[in-house]
DNA sequence: TGATAATTTGAACACCGTTCAATACATTTG
DNA sequence: CAAATGTATTGAACGGTGTTCAAATTATCA
């Protein structure tokens, strides 16, 4: 049955059609900006058609998350994946996370801040997937800087993550909406990066 | 003149109005959900009337965010101003700011989160004035922890106080953006404290 | 080719922020 | 007190939004 497979193929590409078109709008204008009539106009599509393809603007939503996360996190833990000391790894997943905050602050919006409603638990799972696999990966090098001796055996790892995770994610945040112009006139990437080192040096030294 | 006066009274009882209806509606439904005419209907004014005393709906935003601040930041700090030794006052802070976020939500979202223009300089400075005193209340308790021997007194100020306002801040939002929800099955708030314990041990032990 | 089925449309609905001529009201003046 | 002036408020209108669905179009099959 040829005809059923092109079919879905055709249907496969339209949705691509939409949600990169999506992106593109959500990347240049934010969330608020991207509006189902503009990505009709830009697909050369009518409104309705988008609606063919997702229930609502949320699942939209949800689908573009899927997608900047399983292209950008994998991406970054791979990055660092080849340094061979957990501690020097932790450290250098930290800084990569805090440049692509940096360098891709609507991106990460999508995944780390904006509120997407999600009732089928299908779409809850799908949603949580690839965030719970990199936490896997911050836990898993927890788990090798303590074996490595950096860290004392009894330590929570997921204790330990959250404050990780915790501390980059606040960083990115402040700065990416623009509260860090309270340190008026301080460079504010470079402070953010002396607020890292100085806690990856407590993490580096006082964890044992 | 009396009657200028009352006049100007008046005023300032209809701006009040327009405000407390605002903060109202954007507790209940957040920001996207405050509309200017639900604004007026609750307040019993035609929409046009809210523009006679804002520019636009960023301009009442900002109002909004003044308003939280003062109230709260400042009974925040007041509340472990008499926590004698500095160190315990730091972490007395950093719980409370982790409770208010935690009770919040909203509020906090309109400080620390939302997005609003900023064009006119004067109402830049009157944007940061209260975070600016914030902050400068958490150096100087640094400062304090220095001079108290907690703290080496080559660390910087800036960074330092950065590090543990990102962490804080990073907690609350990833809580209240419901991204905790990646730690299935976990008690979020009690994991949130966990994760500031593991940190503020690290900063009492080793900053020195 | 004609009938059937799938796809796509775009007008319509109810909302939104914002503007501004027209109205209603308060005050002052004759 | 009544008319004239000035101020405060209105609400219809504009162009936008997400969403729906009867209708039109297009593709497939007999």
């Amino acid at each position: 049955m040829g005809i059923a497979e092109r079919k879905e193929r055709e249907r496969e590409e339209v949705k691509d059609l939409i949600l990169s078109a999506a992106r593109e709008i959500f990347l240049e204008e934010g969330y608020e900006n991207t509006s189902i009539r503009k990505i009709a106009t830009k697909i050369e599509y009518s409104p309705g058609i988008i609606y063919l393809h997702f229930r609502d603007k949320n699942e939209l939503l949800l689908a573009l998350h899927d997608k900047a996360f399983e292209c950008k996190m994998e991406a970054l833990f791979h990055s660092v994946q080849d340094i061979p000391d957990p501690m020097e790894r932790l450290s250098a997943t930290g800084k990569a996370y805090l440049r692509y905050g940096i360098d891709n602050p609507k991106d990460y919006e999508l995944m780390f801040i904006l509120s997407c409603t999600m009732e089928a638990l299908a779409v809850k799972q799908e949603f949580w997937k690839d965030g719970a696999q990199a936490i896997g990966m911050l836990k898993h090098n927890i788990v090798e800087c303590m074996e490595a001796g950096y860290f004392k055996k009894d330590i929570d790892p997921d204790a330990v993550s959250l404050m990780l995770w915790g501390q980059v994610h606040g960083l990115v945040t402040l700065y990416t909406k623009e509260r860090l112009n309270i340190y008026e006139g301080a460079d504010q990437q470079k402070l953010m990066f002396e607020a890292f080192d100085v806690f990856i040096g407590l993490v580096r030294k006082c964890l044992i």
